[in-house]
DNA sequence: CCGAAGTGTTCGGTACTGCCGAATCAGGTT
DNA sequence: AACCTGATTCGGCAGTACCGAACACTTCGG
């Protein structure tokens, strides 16, 4: 009895079967995969998999290791990486900025695109000091629970957000996460209001972020920037004075695509929803 | 009239479009490509291609822009990429010194891994200065004309550094390229005397780099860190002194990996080749 | 020292997938 | 409005890319 249904009739499956197994390659952080690990979480024969495998390895997608192949990422991913991190204009035009940012701080600086409504990192630039966090570049993160995420969330209709919050289902990261709409609808109010967002521990324990978002040249919210750090050591800098800053440099960024700066866009939204923005231009 | 014997049995065809296309959309740096150019550059038509688009698409590998859908590519590269210099814990292990080296030198510092006899930079950390060269990652460099590829030759038996020049033709990049055997071999001679290579104008004119090669723990070169700047505003440096200084770093990441350090490659290399030994171990 | 069990690799045959081409649809330009 | 460019849809055949089973090769364990 075959499938009256094909699947998806504009879907390659042995793309996708290739796909699948870069991502399980990937999953394996450091030692590499054997051909039948590999072909075991595919669900295919070893044949076939090796098939795929020796495709990817001949472009050098993956690299294979020997003795007894093990599989890993290939450099050519590294190469990929890169153009596709420079065929956002965006990533080099905040270059500079990040540089600037972290060393006025002395925090990890991050840049982050808007996909589909979720903050997703492509530049970060670490600070001088010597711990260190995995902030993985390509990510989706949770946008309820980072400071870019709430910084761009800031900028959408109310019905948007709403949207989003049903698809990720507000998951709990830590204590401090905020797992209800309504808190969040607050927080994001406040968000506007005060032209940066912060992350107090709400994904990550002991972590802290500032981030502002950045628009472009149709107005509409592009990204974020964000400094990261231990909320252990941070130094004698007052939230607000650092929020400033951040702010500030966003709307550097902004300028820099051609768009608005955040006032401009916030007075906008005010007017549209009612709220009073006194308090915006105040602010920044 | 099929092709009696199948191109290559262990390669997926479906999957080889798949990376064609991602190489095709990466050579477009900015404004993305239509289906069609994509289409017309593979040389499949146009449903074949809008399936595998599609495809790479859902996965993030590509990125479609509309309208009249532009395809650029995705944030899951950028992932891939970054995930891929972290399987070489190499990498991890060289930023420290690379930001060191850069700081000391205020030039860009690069690291670059020896993948068949070839330097391909996986990392890189952009010096202070305001001109910026495209020192893209994960590309191929040619061994010859490049001082991370001539650190690395330098450390390679006399028959594997014939074969490299056979398969790259020592092709000529600039009026300084060596694109002759004998002087490559006197090259790589003096490079293993003082302990590091140059690359005076060879790859580009006008640009200028030094390196060292680094060993892994068995005592394989591995790579090669260098340092890479405009000849023309070269600071006061002496050379020499300079090359001491990569040395000197290449040897701390050699160190990190468990390998030897330069000079203990050397006398066993002069040891095997006959050559005189007291030059490089006074030099270095 | 020799088996046994685990690899990675090769190869036939066949179901089905993924290719092409032509037709349709959408949007912008003259 | 008619045109044109380009994206999308769909039918149908061909060939390909699956699977399974057999074959090398290494690595243990007895």
């Amino acid at each position: 009895m075959p499938a009256p249904t094909p699947p998806d009739r504009y879907t390659v499956r042995s793309v996708q079967r290739a796909l699948r197994v870069l991502e399980i390659v990937s999953s394996e952080p450091v030692s590499g995969m054997s051909l039948t690990e590999i072909s075991q979480a595919l669900g295919a024969s070893k044949s076939t998999t090796l098939a795929t495998a020796r495709t990817l390895t001949a472009h050098g997608i993956l690299r294979s290791i020997d003795p007894g192949p093990r599989y890993k990422l290939g450099t050519a991913l590294i190469r990929y990486g890169d153009l596709a991190s420079q065929q956002s204009p965006i990533g080099e035009v905040c270059l500079p900025i990040l540089r600037e940012v972290s060393a006025a701080t002395g925090m990890t600086a991050r840049m982050a695109l808007a996909e589909q409504g979720y903050p997703v990192c492509i530049e970060r630039i670490d600070g001088p000091g010597t711990i260190r966090f995995h902030a993985p570049l390509g990510r989706r993160e949770p946008p309820h629970a980072t400071a870019a995420g709430k910084a761009m969330l800031a900028m959408l209709s109310e019905e948007r957000v709403s949207e989003i919050c049903r698809e990720t289902g507000l998951r709990r990261h830590t204590a401090h996460t905020i797992t209800d709409v309504a808190t969040l609808f607050v927080e994001l109010d406040a968000v506007r209001r005060r032209g940066y967002a912060v992350d107090d521990e709400e994904e990550v324990d002991g972590v802290f972020c500032i981030g502002a978002p950045f628009f472009d040249h149709n107005g509409a919210c592009a990204g974020a920037i964000s400094v990261t750090g231990i909320k252990h050591d941070l130094p004698g800098w007052k939230l607000a004075e650092m929020g400033r800053l951040i702010g500030h440099h966003a709307d550097e960024v902004s300028k820099l695509l051609g768009g608005p700066g955040f006032l401009e866009v916030s007075s906008r939204l005010s007017r549209v929803t009612g709220a009073p923005s006194g308090r915006v231009e105040a602010e920044r």
